[in-house]
This record gives C-alpha cells, structure tokens and sequence, in this order.
DNA sequence: CTGAAAGCGCTAACAT
DNA sequence: ATGTTAGCGCTTTCAG
C-alpha cells in the first residue's frame, strides 16, 4: 500500500508538498500540483483517514441519528443526507436509535465521544439538554431534521401551517364535517407533530366559525393499519358522520381511504381525504396531500453543517429555518355531497 | 480533553497498562484494571478511534453499502446489520449506492481505499470481480447479503425454493391457472432473483403436470403500482382467467389484491394471491406469502463479518449459506371456486 | 512556493 | 503484570 512518502518521492518532492497538493489547502505550483497528482495516480495512493483525521483534527465524517430506518420519511431524509455528503466528500456513519434509552447512552458516550465524527444530524430524535451541551461542548455542530431542539440549528416544516392548509383546502370545497386523524401521545414525544398538526386543523376550523369536535378527532399511531381502524370508527357512525378526514400523514390517510373502501364507500364522492407528505404512494392512491421534501430537507441540512464545518463562511445564528410544503390536489377531495 | 496519560496518571500506571486495561487485550491485575477505569469514567475518556486505527490497523467500522433505502427489504436489513454491529462495538457507515456507476466507483476508490473500513457489507448488489479482488487485496472481509457474488460468503435465500413453495402452495389447494408477477429484466441484474423466482414457479407447475403459459406471466418493477397494472391486464381477460397469482415480492401482491378489487373481484374467492418478503403491509392486508427475515440476514451477515475480524475463530471457507423461509397462510388464499 | 521536522494520541513489541 | 518506547501516516507550523 503506497504511502504519502513513496508519492513524495515518485514526484520528486517534499511529503509537506503532497499533502498540500491532494487537499487542497495551502498553496501549491501547478507543475508540482500535476506532478503530485499523476503520480498518486499511478502508486493508486489514497490518504489513510485515520493518519490524517489524527493529525488534522477533522474526520470528513458525519454522525447521522435516526429513531426509525423502514419509514418513508426518515429514510428519504436519509438518502438526501447520503448524497450531500457523499458530493461534499464526507462519510456518514450512522445510528440507528430505535432501542431504548440504553442503546442511546451508548451511543452518545461511544461514538461521539469517541470523535469519530465532525458533526451530528438528528432526525426526528428530540435530544436533552444534557446531549446538546455535550456535543457543544467537543465543538461539533450539530443540526435538527424535523423538529425544533432548543438552541439548535433545525429544519422542519411549519406543522401548525400544514394542518391548517390541509384543513382549509377542505374547507374551501364546502366541507364542514372534517375528522382529523391525528397521532397518539405516544408519538408526541417527537417534537408535537401530532400535536402541532392538531393545532392547525383546529385553527382553521376556528377561523371558518366551526367548533371543534372530540368526537371527530382519532389518534393512531402513523401507520396504514392504524388509521385503517381508527377511520372505520370515525366514519361507521350512524348519523352526522364526517364528511372528510384530514390525516396526519399519508400512510394514514391511505388506511383511511381503505377504511371506506371497505365500508362500501367511495372517495371522494361519500368521503373526502386528505394527507401530509407526499409519499411514494400517494400519487397511486389518487391521494391529495400537503407535500413536504424529506430529501431537500436532508440536503439542506448538510448545506447548513457545511456552513459550519468548512472555515471562512459565515455561520448564521441557530434559528428554526422553515421549509417549503405544497398542496397537492388528487382524486381524493372534492365538494361533500349534499 | 483527557487524554490517555491523563488517565495514566491518575490511576498510577502507565499508558500501556491503560490501553490493555480498557482494550481488553492483554493482561492485566484486576486492580489495575479498576483504577484505570475509575479513572477514565472520572475524566470522561474516551479512545480517540484515528489514534486508536492509526496505531492499531483496526478501525472498528464497517462499511455498507445498498442500492436503495425506501424499501422494505433493504432498510429491514440495514436494521439488522446496524444492530448487530453497535452490539459488537462497530460503527456502521453507510454508502447507497442509488446512482450510477460514477458515484460507485467514487466510494470504491475514496472510501475502501480511504482505508476507513475493516470489512464490507453489500447488501443486493453484485460486485463485479475487480470489486471483488480490490477488497481482497486489501485484506477486508466481505460478506453479500441477497444474492451469490462468486468467490464470496453470501447470504441468500434459495429463490428457486421459496418460488416453488408458493407455487406448490396454490397448486395444493387446487389451482391450475396460476399466473406470475415477476421482476422485469432490469431487476435481473441483482443476482437473478426474478429469474429464480420464475423459474421456481415454473418448476412448480412442471412437476405438476402444468406447461407454464407465457401469457400468464407479467413482469413488473416490485412496486404495487407497477403490480396494479400488471395484475390488471392479467385478470382482466374475458376468458380463462387465471385462479391464482404468484407475486414475486408482497408489494406487488398487494397491488394485485387492489388490481382484484377494482375489478370487482374478491380475494380469494375469485382469485388468490401469494407473495413473497412477509412485508409491514402483508398481515394488514391478509396476505398469505412466503416469510423471509431481513433484519435476522443482516445480523447473520455481521455474525460471519466478526468470525473473520475476531482473531482465533475458525472461518469457514466462501460459500452460499442458505436462508430459513417460512409459508405463512393468510386470508388471501383459498381453493378455487369451481 | 516548498521543505524539514515536530507532533497528533494511541498500540504493540520488547524489556523488565 | 507492567513499563518503556518506537512508530502508525499524515498535517502543519516554521523557516527558507
């Protein structure tokens, strides 16, 4: 395995002059630059990280935290990550927290204590305080996906203004009956998506002179099944049953538009529904949904730890950044019956 | 930052004894070993991994490489691979190889060769030999996951088997018109599997006296979508319709399901439906299908990854070590009608 | 612009 | 069982 020192020699120069020429940094002639080169090439030399992260202090390497691996969003999320870094010639290592609290700690105290890494990205995974001021304290930044951290750098939608457009896209087709199927608490330890979502359907509700129904509301926990059930109930009810259902996500509002299937009815003529997230599978339902952009939101991020991690650019205060979501109109709203 | 003299100096040894003592490696008195951890916990020490792999030639990292992340089956296993490395004390870093081959002979040339990794995992994705020799010049271990590389330890299921199992399963119950969904030719890339697959089902049909009829086979991209329509065309015939569809994959069988059900049929009473993966999805929808088990593939990957990393364990020599799968018999199967 | 040399923080012989 | 010490292969002052 060829060293830096047999391309130092191969090129007819200083080790000092190879490092220099491969990384970039420091300046270097273009004769000794084309020199250094051609000759890495053919010894096939490539630096040896740990060598390099040793001395340098910087491992091109990104921690990536994830609570879930098999759910379209973090795993979108996670693509766009890959593919920033891979572009801006970082690594990813990842973790996959879905354990328990144990698994965490050990996460937490092995690896990022272990500087194995220059920066984290958390997603969806609301860290202490405690780990915040850790990762602070060992300089790495550190930037959120999907929900705001106190005193972090955070990408996520405006879940409040999501519900609400779903809510009024609904309301603007004469529906005044509109379920919401929400998240349970369970879920909410996650930033109060569930909670935030509710807020907005609320609000709009609200603003269009209708009161809010309990009666209406159902939590399931994000998945077909769940909502599958919980829309069943919602839309089983003998009188003044619903006349749309805003779901929280769109593998909800899927198990929704299954739900009434079964019931003999037909979306969009007896029900109406909606979802969030434009998932892979919304545009084969025929699903209208308020569409975010997990990928964008996981190449943003990295653009942000790049700010950060490469000197001389200017780092922006930690602030939540707001993210872009559109309404998406499919054939599964339209105006309620009657 | 306490370093490792720090941690010497408070427990009164030197930093030999400390590295065996929190290595593991070599011996040391008990006592020594509680001072030094003593004195570690209360520094808040941690190895630094580049000085550690600089020093070593070990880094405690393995590197995995997937074509995609937004499916069941690779993220199921990523799972199980990630698991089972934290457990081991690895790192996992991750490479998805989603693009073309520029991108992929960039995280060759940059990562392998970065000398980041002390072995590979690659999950359904077929190495070309250079690939292959590449990593073995470098003394890294690899081990495949779904699908035989020549001359490496792989994990597989036996495609042919599982097809036939399901075949054999529809043929039991009295089926004779028993069509296909299988991978179009673009997927055969990946070690055969909807070639396999196919050739199972046709096996099946063989030994029982059926001649495969080609109309009756569709291919389709493993998606429920690109399942939908195919399932569509093959139910949709006037005449001799087949009693029975073989889905390569669950998602293409649950689009078949939805397929029969816009078609105003009900499963399974005017058709039945089989899969293969026993996906999230399968038991929602009453899927009867041939189970495999990603997440327990991908620590068995890890588990033969450590035989080899580890010093003084026996590795057995490059073979295809075959994979438990299992019929699960749902609702979406029954005998046909007439 | 380039070279010499001092580390970066550990591990693993080799001694003891 | 423990200590001493020579690297591991690079990056980065500091001179020139």
């Amino acid at each position: 395995m060829a060293g830096i020192d047999d391309v130092a020699r191969l090129a007819g120069v200083s080790t000092a002059t190879v490092s220099r020429a491969l990384s970039g940094r420091g300046h270097v002639s273009a004769a000794s630059k084309a020199k250094v080169e051609e000759a890495a090439a053919r010894l096939g030399y490539v630096v040896s990280s740990s060598a390099s992260s040793l001395a340098s202090g910087r491992t091109r390497n990104v921690g990536v935290v994830v609570p879930f691996l098999n759910r379209w969003f973090f795993s979108s999320v996670l693509e766009g990550v890959q593919q920033a870094l891979l572009r801006a010639g970082y690594d990813l290592t990842l973790y996959n927290l879905s354990g328990d609290g144990d698994e965490r700690a050990t996460v937490f105290e092995q690896f990022l204590l272990r500087r194995r890494v220059d920066a984290v990205i958390a997603i969806s995974l609301e860290l202490t305080e405690a780990e915040v001021r850790r990762l602070h304290e060992l300089g790495k930044p550190l930037v959120g996906v999907g929900g705001p951290i106190p005193g972090v750098r955070t990408l996520t939608i405006d879940d409040v203004a999501v519900a609400r457009l779903a809510t009024e896209h609904l309301l603007g087709l004469g529906h005044r009956r509109i379920a919401h199927i929400g998240g349970d608490l369970e879920f909410d330890v996650d930033f109060h998506l569930p909670t935030n979502r509710r807020l907005g359907y609320e609000a709009a509700l609200r603003d269009a002179g209708i009161d809010p129904d309990p009666r209406w509301f159902a939590p399931a926990d994000f998945t077909i099944r769940g909502a599958y059930h919980a829309a069943k109930q919602l839309l089983g009810v003998p009188h003044e049953r619903p006349t749309a259902i805003f779901a929280a996500s769109d593998e909800m509002a899927i198990g929704s538009i299954l739900a009434a299937r079964d019931l003999g009815m037909v979306v969009p003529r007896d029900v109406s529904v909606i979802g969030v997230d434009d998932h892979d599978l919304a545009n084969f339902f025929g699903l209208t949904t308020v569409a975010q952009f997990p990928r964008g939101q996981g190449e943003h991020a990295v653009e942000l730890l790049m700010d950060e991690l490469e000197p001389g650019k200017s780092r922006a205060e930690p602030s939540a950044t707001p993210l872009p979501f559109e309404l998406r109109v499919r054939a599964s709203t339209a105006r309620p019956a009657e």
